[in-house]
DNA sequence: ACAACATATCACCAATTGGTGATAAAAATA
DNA sequence: TATTTTTATCACCAATTGGTGATATGTTGT
């Protein structure tokens, strides 16, 4: 009885190592990435860094893993369900657009992965862009190519444009003050208005 | 007459000057800012780090002086001389985003700059997009605004969202091999593909 | 209780980092 | 020429960084 109790014991390597991995997260929340060295690692964690070495093989393995465990395009998958595709997924773009804008500016984790994907060439960043990738090639694949036909490929432009322009626009407001093109991306009607213009762009290129 | 020759004397401060500015850039196209350590900075200038801290003050006050001493934005400029703008602007705008999605491409010193502003809250760092802010809100007041009436706000978040898109994919293109939106972003084709997107999406604002 | 093992800590290392006071060497001035 | 000022180098410092071998301690099976 006190075995089975026991597993939680005081000396439990999968605890430990979740320790790690919430270290990450709570460094690279604070100070983002450029402040993920491995003695403040293991003391965030407070576990002994010789621990990180043992388990994960070093900091970079450390944090590809902390990076695999994250699920950032969830958000995108659970928004393909049981919309609608007879409008050549306009009202999924839509509602994919409006939520990427929304979801990326609060998530300030997926922000600094964002940004480092642009920065660094790490492998376990490469896989995430590369999940991007292949989950929106299977929207445009079955459903947007087809409709646009021959125009398909300036359809693609126009979402690469609009998602990146969220992406930074986003990351822009979080990291800095200063309004952009005189709009204030953190008040709510600033925020709107980008709305207005990410609805207005899909409308037109639907038309 | 041999002191005025002497003004090219081995000892010159200007001239020493010179050559740690000339070095932030050389260690930021390289290494990127992660490697703009004293150490190194000193090291590629070819002289002792002690003058960087008699001459700028520090290691901070050089890569300040240094940002300053570039000029992003003057491709801008030159691009609003002798447009005509009784076309409420289309013109130019239709010119100024092309020719940014070129320049940015190409200048991968801006590219870091851009970059650096979304991650560190550098004072000249700022002082760099009030420019680019002060710079577009004479173009917005004079021009657009006027045009655009009671919608003048959602043409200026249609620029911010292309301009950022601009920005976003352009850095993307150069860190990554991937693809953005099943577009590759390094060939001719795929970027002809994005200055058709621009180009169609300007289009239908200006309806 | 005892060995065997897994888990965790500790002390220590070399290399790098940012930073400074003393000093040398060149240039300007007298 | 002698002196003063400017320019540059050097040796050194403390703190931080990534990394490891030896060791201690908790846990498990016999």
């Amino acid at each position: 009885m006190e075995q089975e109790i026991a597993v939680k014991s005081l000396r439990n390597k999968e605890k430990s190592k979740q320790k790690f991995l919430a270290a990450v997260e709570k460094i690279l929340h604070t100070k983002g990435f450029s402040g993920l060295k491995v003695n403040d690692i293991a003391r965030t964690a407070g576990l002994d860094k010789k621990l990180m070495y043992n388990y994960f093989g070093g900091k970079d393995e450390l944090i590809d893993e902390y990076i695999r465990s994250q699920d950032f395009w969830s958000n995108v998958k659970d928004e393909s369900e049981g919309t609608a595709v007879n409008d050549g997924g306009k009202t999924f773009a839509r509602a994919m657009l409006l939520s990427q804008f929304d979801y990326v500016f609060k998530n300030k984790d997926l922000q600094k992965i964002l940004l480092w994907g642009l920065i660094e060439n790490r492998k376990s960043l490469k896989k995430l862009a590369n999940d991007r990738e292949e989950n929106g090639e299977l929207l445009f694949n079955s459903i947007t190519d087809p409709y646009f036909g021959e125009n398909a490929k300036r359809y693609r432009a126009i979402i690469a444009l609009l998602i990146s322009g969220i992406y930074y626009l986003d990351i822009y407001a979080t990291t800095n003050d200063c309004t952009f093109c005189g709009l204030d991306l953190k008040s709510a009607n600033g925020r709107a208005e980008i709305e207005n213009a990410l609805t207005f762009l899909l409308d037109k290129t639907y038309e």
